[in-house]
Parts: structure tokens; C-alpha cells; sequence
RNA sequence: GGCCUUUUCGUCUAUCGGUUAGGACGAGAGAUUUUCAUUCUCUAAAGAGGGGUUCGAUUCCCCUAGAGGCUACCA
């Protein structure tokens, strides 16, 4: 075979938001396809009709545009191998179900759901397959007279595969390496359905992939069992040899307990499952989403590229363009990886720190106008400043500094507590003194020596000064350098909040 | 039930027959910080069980068990 260009693809079908999941396999495909300097696709998978949600598709891709995924070619971005929505191939499909009829390898069913229903009731087991077909209503058991007068007269059938029996079939996959399956075992899959003029996943699946010449399907492990069917569909249809390598993904499971990792799990364990929020057109129903919730998208991507792939040495920090350069198959995982936030907040620290004051200022805004909050741009860059570390999310921003913008309105009970002494009010009120000689709040360092060097004279206890003052500041011990605090809330105001400290507080 | 996959600290993982089994998150303990947080240091923490193969198995093979997936006119 001669060396192709790789070329992968990220099928997703629009029934919902997008899961993290399949939002890790679009990822490991674009870092594949980037490494190997070949190309990803984008296919929406809209074969079912029944389940096609509106607003999913528009999501997918406003979701991979904020993760800085991009595809090279597909829905959104077009390309010469379109279009790419399967619901739009239709009349392509059809050419292939009916090559696979005439070449004896699919037949027409005509057996109803409630017939199927009723056998696989009344059958342990029952399968459609070499052992049962011959029972059912298709165009091996009909006359062909009879499955053209039932064609013609509009009757709903459907195109099963027909798989040949007693056959090992062999799937030669990049992570698991060669999956033996015996054909006896699968079953005569619906291959196409008149009903909606639509093929199933399968077809449309194997017809796209070598149509678009994808070389690499890497996807969850859940295809995994039906990759045998997958094999013997491009064997049938002639197409071996240009057959796709395949890549079978470890799944993401539960934080906890037992399962794949759902929906349900988020808003239990409060996390989200999904790259951007969610609202479900039908219950109106709000699914939370990394991007409304304060992370970063290089941290949601760092934090899954590690999860059933590592580079095999101790680094965990990477940048796109590093997960690119140092992404390979062979160092997959094999077994699922249990989905754990704590590692994926830690994550999102560690790039909020990254970024510049000025860029976490700017995330700072909107929560700030959402307080009715006017604050100047580079006052909020200096605030930001010196409170940058202590946050893993923007969302934090709030609780750190609202001091800088409001007096406090109370004083916290433990703080009280444990720093206000009995002779903190008459020291305040000598401090109030020395704070009044003071021109410029500005020079953080020499006020800070200016003060300390009072308090020495004075002889007082510096813990007991300063904390009493942070509590007059702030409202609790807690907070940043004094001498930045009331660099920025001013000398007014500080000893503004310091009086009416000593009135309140008793 | 059948079939397939999988199994190293609580979690994500390194190890490609010979290691004091390493790192990270989380946890605990200290240190720093006049507060809180950050940060730093240290500590605890693992080869599912049983058989083989081998001079030697976490590593290779088999069995059992656990875990996960698939078993639709869904993907």
C-alpha cells in the first residue's frame, strides 16, 4: 500500500452537547493528525432522524473553537469530499447498499420490529444471523418477484449485511493490537432503512471513512465489538486495501463508582461533562460547561490529553504545540481512566497563573459590572495582581477583593476573636495619628517602615497592630500586604473604615 | 447469559525480565507569611489472587476474580 497522507475524522452524531469524552477523541485525533502533519475532518453523523437534536451541531463547533481544536476539512469549513452531513449523502449510501445486494453480500428484510420483538421474546439469544435468517421475511426466503412487488408497493424494509459464517475475523488495532472475532457470532446488522431513506452508522461509517480517505479511525472503545463488522463491510465492498487503521480509546469512567462517566455524574459531583453550557431545547434543562464555569481551555485540554496518554517521563504541564509534537498512538492506555476534577482545578491554576494580570483583569469585568462595580482598568490590573495566586477560577476573583471596592459591612466573629485584643482600640487610634501624616498611600515600602518603626517605638505588639488593622480594613484576617490595600482604597477611606471600626466593634 | 477489552499508591500514570517500583493530583505533617491564601519541604500510600515459563517476574503465558464495553430499523 502506498503511503497515504493521514487523514482522521471526529464523527459526531447530534443528539446533545458534546461529552468530554468524545471531546478527549477529537482531541487525540487533532493531535494525531497535526503530529503526522495530515489532516482532521469534521462529519456530523445525523443517520437517525429519531434522535437529531437541533442546536448540537452549532455547539460542537463553538465548542472545539474555544478548546482551539480546528478541523481541516467538514461541517462548518467545507472541503472537496462534502458534503458532510450524513443526512445530506443520502443518494451516495444507496449506491453501495445496492452494490452490496447484487454482489450477494446484503438483502432485503422485511420483517417488522414487532416480529423481531416478538422473536427475540420468545428466543433466548436470538440474533438475525446465518442460523436464523432463513426464518425471517427477506429476499433470501421471498421469491424475487415478491420482494419487488413488496419494494413497489411502498412496503418499509431494511438492508441487512449478510455476514458469512465460521470466519475469524481479524482486527489489527494500533492500541490492543490483533482483536480476533469469530463471524458466527455477529449478527446480520441493518445496514439501511427505507423508512427514513437513511443508512445505519455502520454503512454511512465505512462508505464516509473511504470516500474521504480517512487512513486512521481512532475512536472510544465502545466500537471496539463492532470494528469485525466494520472490517468485513470494507471487505465486501472492495475496499481492503485501503482499509483504515484503527485506534480503540480507553473510555472515561466515573469519578466514582461504577460506569462510564454520564451526564448525571456532573451534576451530582458538580462538574461539568460537557465543553460549553448546555440548555436542552425541549426541558429547557441547564447543563453546566467548562467554559461558563471559569476553566481554561488549555487546562481542560492539558488536563484530558493526560487522561489514557503520557509522554513516559515526569512532565505535566504541556502546550498544545508540545502535546503535538510529543503524541504518538503506541503510548495509549489500554485500561479506562477514572475521571478526576480535583487534578483538572489544579490544572486550571496552574494556567490562570500563566496568564497576565491584564488578561485576568479583563475576566474580572463582566463579574465586576455584575456587581455594579466602576473601578479603573489599571486599578483593576493591580488589584488583580496581588490576589492572581491565590485563585483557580475568575469566579473567585469576587470573594478575594471585595474589600477593595465596599467597606466591610461586619466583622468576622473568629477573626475577632482571635486577633482583636484589649488594647487594640488605643492603638488604632494612635495608628489613626500616624496614617494622617501620611501624604502618599503609595509608597508601599516606606509607609510599611514607617509604620513598623512607630510601633517599636511605641513598643507595642506588631501582631496585634496590624492584624487589628487588617480586621478594620477587610473585615476578617485575611487578605493581601496592608500597605497595598491601602495604597488602593486610599487614605480617606482607610481611616474612614479604621474609625468606624473603633465605633462597631465592641 | 454470550462476546470483546482491561487490571501498578484513593485517582491519573512511569517501568518495554534484574529499580530502594518513579512522578503528579489529592491526603497528612512541618516551614515561610505580623492575617488568610499562595509557595516550599517532608511523610504515608500500589504490582487483584493462583498457577506456570525463567537463574530472576509488576513486566511473558494460563486460570480465577474484579472492572468496563458491546449484544437495536442509536451512535
Amino acid at each position: 500500500m502506498a503511503e497515504r497522507k493521514v487523514r482522521v475524522r471526529f464523527a459526531p452524531s447530534p443528539t446533545g452537547p458534546l461529552h468530554i469524552g468524545g471531546v478527549r477523541t477529537c482531541l487525540y485525533n487533532y493531535l494525531f493528525a497535526k503530529k503526522n502533519g495530515g489532516e482532521l475532518l469534521l462529519r456530523i453523523e445525523d443517520t437517525d432522524s429519531q434522535r437529531f437534536v437541533p442546536g448540537a451541531e452549532d455547539y460542537i463547533i463553538e465548542a472545539f473553537k474555544w478548546l482551539g481544536i480546528t478541523f481541516d476539512e467538514g461541517v462548518g469549513v467545507g472541503g472537496p469530499n462534502g458534503p458532510y452531513r450524513q443526512s445530506e449523502r443520502r443518494e451516495i449510501y444507496k449506491i453501495y447498499v445496492k452494490q452490496l445486494i447484487e454482489s450477494g453480500h446484503a438483502y432485503y428484510a422485511f420483517d417488522t420490529p414487532e416480529e423481531l420483538e416478538a422473536k427475540r421474546n420468545a428466543i433466548p439469544n436470538f440474533q438475525y444471523d446465518s442460523h436464523t435468517r432463513m426464518q425471517g421475511v427477506n429476499s433470501l426466503t421471498l421469491s424475487a418477484d415478491e420482494v419487488n412487488r413488496r419494494i413497489a408497493a411502498g412496503e418499509k424494509y431494511v438492508v441487512r449485511i449478510k455476514v458469512e459464517p465460521d470466519e475469524d475475523v481479524e482486527v489489527d488495532d494500533l492500541v490492543r493490537g490483533k482483536v480476533v472475532i469469530n463471524s458466527n457470532i455477529l449478527d446480520d446488522k441493518v445496514l439501511y432503512k427505507a423508512a427514513d431513506e437513511l443508512p445505519t452508522y455502520h454503512l454511512a461509517n465505512i462508505v464516509d471513512d473511504h470516500l474521504m480517505e480517512i487512513t486512521h479511525v481512532i475512536r472510544g472503545e465502545e466500537w471496539l465489538p463492532s470494528a469485525p463488522l466494520h472490517v468485513l463491510l470494507y471487505r465486501y465492498l472492495g475496499w481492503a486495501d485501503t482499509m483504515p487503521r484503527f485506534a480503540h480509546l480507553p473510555l472515561l469512567l466515573k469519578p466514582e463508582g461504577n460506569g462510564k462517566l454520564s451526564k448525571r455524574d456532573g451534576d451530582k459531583l458538580g462538574f461539568p461533562v460537557f465543553p460549553l453550557l448546555w440548555k436542552d431545547p425541549k426541558t429547557g434543562d441547564i447543563s453546566s460547561g467548562y467554559r461558563e464555569s471559569g476553566y481554561l481551555p488549555e487546562a481542560v485540554v492539558n488536563f484530558l490529553a493526560l487522561l489514557g496518554w503520557n509522554p513516559g517521563n515526569d512532565q505535566e504541564v504541556f502546550s498544545m504545540d508540545e502535546l503535538i509534537q510529543l503524541f504518538s498512538i503506541d503510548r495509549i492506555s489500554k485500561s479506562g481512566a477514572r475521571f478526576n476534577f480535583e487534578k483538572c482545578k489544579w490544572f486550571n491554576h496552574e494556567y490562570l497563573q500563566k496568564r497576565s494580570d491584564e488578561e485576568v483583569a479583563r475576566m474580572f469585568e463582566p463579574i465586576l459590572k455584575d456587581k455594579g462595580v466602576q473601578c479603573p482598568f489599571d486599578k483593576l490590573v493591580y488589584i488583580v495582581s496581588l490576589v492572581k495566586e491565590r485563585i483557580t477560577f475568575p469566579s473567585e476573583l469576587w470573594d478575594q477583593t471585595d474589600f477593595f471596592f465596599q467597606a466591610p459591612t461586619a466583622y468576622d466573629e473568629k477573626s475577632l476573636k482571635k486577633r482583636w485584643k484589649e488594647e487594640s482600640p488605643q492603638c488604632l487610634r494612635e495608628l489613626v495619628e500616624v496614617l494622617k501624616g501620611i501624604d502618599d498611600f503609595s509608597k508601599v515600602v516606606e509607609n510599611e517602615q514607617l509604620v513598623l518603626d512607630w510601633v517599636a517605638s511605641k513598643g507595642y505588639n506588631l501582631g496585634t497592630v496590624m492584624n487589628s488593622f487588617r480586621i478594620t480594613l477587610v473585615g476578617a484576617a485575611k487578605g493581601p500586604h496592608i500597605f497595598n490595600i491601602i495604597d488602593i482604597i486610599g487614605k480617606d477611606e482607610t481611616i474612614a473604615r479604621v474609625n468606624r471600626a473603633l465605633e462597631v466593634i465592641k
